[in-house]
DNA sequence: GCCTTATCTACAATCAGTGTTGAAGAACAA
DNA sequence: TTGTTCTTCAACACTGATTGTAGATAAGGC
């Protein structure tokens, strides 16, 4: 993701006004590696803004993920991630307990369809989502068993 | 998935009850490859018993889930998908535009991760996912941009 | 500084899914 | 078949994430 300033320019280029709101959030998210949710991205900019609504962060997401700045990810934990590290794909690991989410950095292959199996579809993309448990969720867990 | 009589066994078996309801539920499902969402299941099964409640269908899709006759999915289209072949893993192709899951029945090559790269998460299953337009949205999509 | 227009906040609404509860019904034994 | 017991049913209210609305506010060009 860039810088909160290449992000104002960006927002200028585009007709979008640049407020004191989503010059906030951008800072927020700037080297932020938790994938957070919108409400967790909220929580994090009222320690900045205490008046910002949950609103105008979703609004703002949004606008990045349109952007293209940022992605938005529905990986099956109730709220959509937001994901600053758009540049390459790359596969993730979701933990089934907690729901933290972590990017993997090892290279998987490509993934093509083969020709004929898609039965029609035109294919944008592919993901992949390993599910597990977390290091602090085992732990826990086994905490648990014993 | 089974069979609607081999359903009504296994729910014996593990203590359940079959009532009619239940039944009605495992005729809909068998055969259904459209990944039917709860509210699919239950519109369909209206048909047969107009004062089935949704409730029940969820507790009973559930309760098949439990036992590992369908599978759930939560594929990023808002709500979430059953699918009675569960058999085999395989990749899901969903369509962006109107939300169908199609089975991809394509072998792909066993997901594994490099040893180390997992960072400490004990990895239980592999999901591959790929979005586009199924046929129908790419022909109405056509149409729309002539 | 003024004006236009986008954006902000607060509030209410939506939508998928779940907890609760009295009533109905299935299983099982005699 | 009958009675007992325990599960399940359906209606309702509720949750939690997300979105629509509308009046107030502020950005950015002049």
């Amino acid at each position: 993701m860039r810088t909160p300033g290449e992000l104002s320019e960006l927002f200028r280029a585009n007709g979008r006004k640049v407020t004191a709101q989503r010059q906030c959030i951008f800072r927020v998210l700037e080297g932020d590696m938790t994938h957070p949710s919108a409400e967790a991205v909220h929580i994090a900019a009222t320690r900045e803004m205490e008046t910002i609504s949950l609103k105008t962060v979703y609004q703002t997401l949004h606008d990045l993920a349109d952007l293209g700045e940022i992605s938005s990810l529905d990986l099956g934990t109730g709220m959509i991630r937001f994901d600053p590290n758009v540049d390459d794909p790359h596969p993730h690991l979701v933990c089934r307990h907690c729901g933290k989410v972590r990017d993997l950095v090892a290279a998987f292959p490509d993934l093509q369809i083969p020709d004929g199996a898609d039965l029609g579809f035109e294919v944008g993309s592919a993901e992949i989502v390993f599910r597990g448990l977390c290091p602090e969720c085992r732990q826990s867990t086994l905490q648990l068993s014993t």
